[in-house]
DNA sequence: CGTACCAATCTGGTAATACCAGAAAGCGAC
DNA sequence: GTCGCTTTCTGGTATTACCAGATTGGTACG
């Protein structure tokens, strides 16, 4: 199994009522000028207000729970948490995932977080990988050139690629940290390796850090990812600011009602 | 109603019948040997299984879909996710959350990417500290101080102290995951700053932290905190390897069911 | 008056049941 | 065999009801 580790499937979050109620759930927070350690309205009156019942609150609630946006106390109610203090990674990469934008601030934070993870994962990765890791590690380049032959984007095998350095430090915490900021930029990325200068200086840059790792130098290892990150983070920035721009209205993240057959 | 810090509360998944239900439901999947990308049984059979109703179970699995374990497709069934690529950093702290114990392992990462998160972060906070950022590094030591003056365990304000660094950095994302790793330590946290000696040692260690953020100097802070964490993961492995020894007994502080080992 | 106590009424937590629609499997007709 | 129907799964949603803490309001008592 030397495909990269990736899911079959889409992310999690967009299926159905409960998710469509998180996504009103939040505004409607916001408009009530709720603040951290508020009560939200009881279940049925959420309910009620919402036009739907109490067992799809509830699942919306369970979720918001689940990511620490919220806390349930028994017989007493909903309350907001402290959103900068408590909140999950996940409760913010969940914003791209039900179409909510980010801003500038946000994406440069992101990256930032993104370039720490990662100049970081590749020292350990230097040490730690196994043939089994360089092994998958080539696997994306080939799927990243195949694509790229192809006239594809080389988004998702680019990420793969990124994800498998990180799983080569063997450390869980960092692959899923890692992981959560790869589901948080998948659309946008999309839009940026479809350049054909992108794709072709990432596979480059890739090459070399892929190298570096094989031949164990941590040096240059550190070297070809902090210069692939620089340069990768001005892309980003720049596809994020014209993104921006034609993000008026609608929120153009929306086309991710996906139901084929999905084959496994 | 505004008493001056709330305590954080109890975490988050603990209540009720569908915390419970993951509880059971993780060893479950275990024992029947299921596979990332296998299916679970169906909604209504797990209900019976277990003995609840469907509404608990689809509580649980929203929860466990918020944090990527598990992927729902409509009108087919409940897949698991490959664990170690999708699951969110929740999904491993949700483990201390339930009473699931970590293995030397797994310990040994989470303290290796805390690591990680905090020299980082500890340099930008050197750049990136407000006045207001300063007063709270100084309002966790007071709170350390007092604590200790009491003979009370320091593990609250000193993750505190830890998060308020990392909060100095401005970036939501660095904090959420920081605050992650804090979240799933609890528990043996609270053992470890019982210690008058282990206490005595932080304090000083955080005030020449926080001397160094207020100073501004990078080297000077980053010194000082690759110290602290160095001798903090020591303390740390130390009270994780007793602790494991006596893990046979219920956790100390929950009186909370717990099944197999199920590490996977 | 003030206080202690009690009952109505909130809350979330859980249960039991039913129906819908897509998907898949069985199965008969051809 | 294959086509096409029907049955039987699946999750998704709605409805209703009851329980038990917590809150609240009022009332009876001191």
């Amino acid at each position: 199994m030397n495909s990269p580790i990736r899911p079959p499937a889409d992310a999690a979050l967009a299926h159905g009522e409960a998710s469509a109620l998180i996504v009103r759930l939040l505004p409607f927070i916001g408009e009530r000028r709720l603040e951290p350690g508020d009560r939200l309205p009881s279940e049925r009156l959420l309910a009620e207000r919402f036009g739907v019942t109490r067992a799809i609150v509830r699942e919306a609630i369970a979720k918001l729970e689940a990511m620490r946006v919220v806390e349930r106390r028994p017989r007493s109610g909903v309350y907001l948490r402290a959103e900068s203090q408590v909140g999950s990674l996940d409760a913010i990469v969940m914003k791209a995932d039900l179409g909510l934008p980010f801003d500038l601030r946000e994406s440069d934070h992101l990256s930032e977080f993104r370039s720490i993870l990662e100049t970081q994962a590749i020292e350990l990765a230097c040490v730690r990988r196994t043939q089994e890791d360089i092994d998958r590690l080539d696997a994306c380049m080939s799927a990243c050139r195949e694509r790229f032959g192809r006239g594809e984007s080389i988004a998702q095998p680019s990420a793969d690629f990124h994800l498998a350095v990180v799983a080569a430090t063997h450390n869980q915490f960092l692959l899923r940290a890692a992981n959560s900021c790869y589901l948080a930029t998948r659309e946008l990325r999309e839009a940026v390796f479809t350049d054909p200068t992108v794709c072709r200086r990432s596979i480059r840059d890739h090459q070399k850090i892929r190298d570096a790792i094989v031949k164990g130098s941590v040096t240059l290892a550190r070297r070809a990812m902090k210069d692939h990150l620089h340069v990768a983070n001005h892309y980003w920035r720049t596809q994020f600011a014209t993104g921006e721009a034609a993000a008026g209205a609608a929120s153009p993240a929306k086309h991710r009602r996906r139901r084929g057959p999905m084959t496994r």
